[in-house]
DNA sequence: CCCCCCCC
């Protein structure tokens, strides 16, 4: 023990339980009791006198024993008793440690309302959002002035041990904190701290993400309700109000407001809806209790760990993450229908932050239909939902809070750097939706559609894509010698003296690079096709550089031929330009491939699925 | 006591 304590303990039948931290040696001390199931709970303590001072062990302890029926000699009560009270020195007083708020997070007021999406079009100050009508400050008569923190009447060090038995001291009724129900002068404690074995408790906290009232039917029965997330400086939890107390306290609840919180049911959370950091959640009832508090600027507006957009790449799919970013463009809000037939709205919106990586984040619901991506804002959201969607894209669930121009320091940041720098970026995205379904943009043909749709007879050349299996390369004529300046790519003439002509810049080089120009032979289950493969593209088929393919030729032909031999029969996404191209009179369809990606065999599977179900409607 | 988190 690091001193002489006084304090009051009681037997509870399930878990060990400190309020107000307490030293851990206070853990150590009563972990036997845990052997036997019994539950030792620490509703305070003084420290009185220091270990150095009281020099060893007090009185005579001995170890708790459970077959002992008439267990009056707890370690507790021994070692305090031992202790002469008048003896006590002023040391680190349980109000000074553990009651003293700790400093707001971060700077500024940070977020104070959800989806406040009142951005300017014509400014791009991220000011321009911050939502005065959430501001916690909004006084209010009804309110207590109540000392902050105070643990007041609840100290327990009026209290002598040798007047409450630890046996008859129970904190669920009966406690010497009082609580009266609309004083929240009584006991403000730490959302962390809170546990369903107390009940007399006030919290001091933030609102940070109000539901709609909603209804449910099923079963068990129906009703409505709505539910909000409180922060403190020591955490965060989720609130449910059902029905009667739904209607009660759902005009009152205002989003970024500080409240008195007390009289509310703890329950253990349900990990798998929840995505707040906390083992419970809390129920209002008939008589709890929400007061508005008007001093709160200390508690902190909504914490969030951002994670730079070019760090999703590494964190896995379907984790819960906080995002901010320039919304450098959004789509339109369209509605779409659920596979369980519901009507959603939804509307995409692509995020940049200073990493250069661009983010795809959905909005759903009201959230879609409400924002504004006028004047490109920086768009915050706090619990989006990573999915692996075109590689990597953000989705917001319910409990996600969106914040348009949030005002806070980060915003800022974004903000100047995308004006300055960022918006000129060639920023490159996560969230690939070529590949991935837009649709749009791929055209997707079978080779023999490309034939009997007369692909590329139009004015314009047409483009398509398709999956498809190298059968046949030309190794003749793939390289050729080509002009060395950087913009050039013209054959150039050997000179047959070191020197090789190009003419179209009209000069002669002492040196040449190697080009590809590949004609390969594709197929796919209906058809073949001969293409074209300029120097990406043969690359990327070939898996080397026009550069090492030179040398090969030049030096190793086996590993010349090995190159080939080892890129036939392999399969590949193509895009392609497709163009009817006229010879001397002589017209046939010219097909050049523009790009080869690798097949993704998810994706592949997903696209003819999906083209399945549209077949099938 | 809810718990819907969607679509390409």
């Amino acid at each position: 023990m690091a001193g002489v304590c006084s304090l009051f303990v009681s037997f509870f039948p399930l878990f060990l339980f400190a309020a107000y931290n307490p030293p851990l040696a206070l853990f150590f001390t009563f972990s036997h009791f845990l052997c036997s199931r019994h539950v030792v709970v620490v509703m305070g303590m003084e420290i009185l006198q220091s270990a150095e001072e009281t020099g060893g062990k007090i009185g005579n302890p001995t170890p708790y024993n459970t077959d002992d029926k008439t267990p009056q000699t707890s370690v507790s009560s021994s070692s305090v008793s031992g202790s002469p009270p008048s003896a006590a020195v002023p040391g680190p007083s349980y109000k000074n440690n553990s009651a003293a708020p700790s400093p707001p997070r971060g700077r500024g007021r940070g977020f104070v309302g959800k989806s406040p999406m009142k951005a300017s079009s014509t400014t791009f100050s991220p000011m321009k959002a911050s939502p005065s009508k959430f501001s916690p400050m909004k006084p209010s008569p009804t309110t207590t002035s109540p000392s902050k923190f105070s643990p007041a009447k609840g100290s327990p060090s009026k209290f002598s041990p040798s007047k409450f038995s630890p046996m008859k001291f129970s904190p669920m009724k009966g406690s010497p904190m009082k609580a009266t129900s609309s004083s929240p002068s009584s006991s403000v404690i730490r959302i962390a701290s809170l546990n369903p074995y107390q009940s007399k408790w006030t919290i001091r906290a933030r609102v940070t993400n109000k539901s709609n009232i909603r209804t449910w039917s099923n079963s068990k029965g129906e009703g409505k309700l709505f539910s909000f997330d409180i922060v403190d400086e020591s955490g965060e939890i989720k609130i449910t109000a059902f029905n009667k107390e739904a209607d009660k306290f759902f005009p009152l609840v205002e989003q970024g407001q500080v409240y008195y919180i007390s009289k509310a049911t703890l329950k253990v959370a349900n990990k798998q809806y929840t995505t707040l950091k906390n083992d419970y959640e809390m129920t209002l009832h008939a008589h709890s209790s929400i007061v508005p508090c008007d001093d709160g600027q200390d508690i902190p507006t909504v914490h969030c760990d951002f994670v730079p957009i070019a760090e999703l790449e590494n964190r896995d799919k379907d984790t819960i993450i906080d995002v901010i970013g320039v919304c450098k463009s959004a789509e339109d809000v369209s509605r779409i229908t659920t596979k369980s037939s519901r009507e959603v709205s939804k509307r995409a919106l692509n995020l940049i932050d200073t990493t250069g990586k661009v983010v795809t984040v959905t909005l759903w619901g009201e959230e879609a239909e409400k924002f504004d991506g006028s004047g490109q804002p920086v768009v915050a959201v706090k619990g989006a939902r990573l999915s692996d969607f075109g590689g990597r894209s953000l989705s917001a669930l319910f409990s996600s809070t969106v914040m348009v121009n949030p005002d806070i320091p980060e915003a800022f940041r974004l903000r100047a750097w995308y004006d300055r720098t960022g918006y000129a970026l060639h920023s490159q995205s996560l969230t690939d939706t070529r590949s991935a379904g837009s649709g749009a943009r791929m055209n997707w043909k079978t080779l023999s559609d490309v034939k009997t749709e007369h692909m590329g007879h139009g004015e314009k050349a047409d483009y398509f894509s398709c999956v498809a299996t190298v059968v046949y390369i030309r190794k003749e004529n793939c390289l050729y010698q080509a002009c060395p300046s950087a913009d050039c790519n013209k054959k150039v003439i050997d000179q047959q003296n070191g020197l090789y002509r190009c003419e179209k810049c009209n000069r002669e080089f002492p040196s040449f690079k190697y080009r590809l120009l590949l004609s390969a032979n594709l197929a796919d289950f209906g058809d073949n096709q001969w293409v074209t493969c300029f120097q990406e593209t043969a690359e990327a088929l070939l898996g080397h550089s026009a550069e090492t393919l030179g040398q090969y030729r030049e030096t190793d032909e086996t590993a010349f031929d090995e190159v080939f031999q080892k890129a036939n029969f392999t399969t590949h996404i193509f895009k392609n330009r497709v163009k009817l191209e006229t010879y001397n009179d002589e017209s046939r369809v010219k097909v050049t491939v523009m790009e080869v990606q690798p097949v993704d065999h998810r994706e592949y599977s997903r696209r003819l699925l999906s083209n399945i179900r549209k077949l099938a409607s």
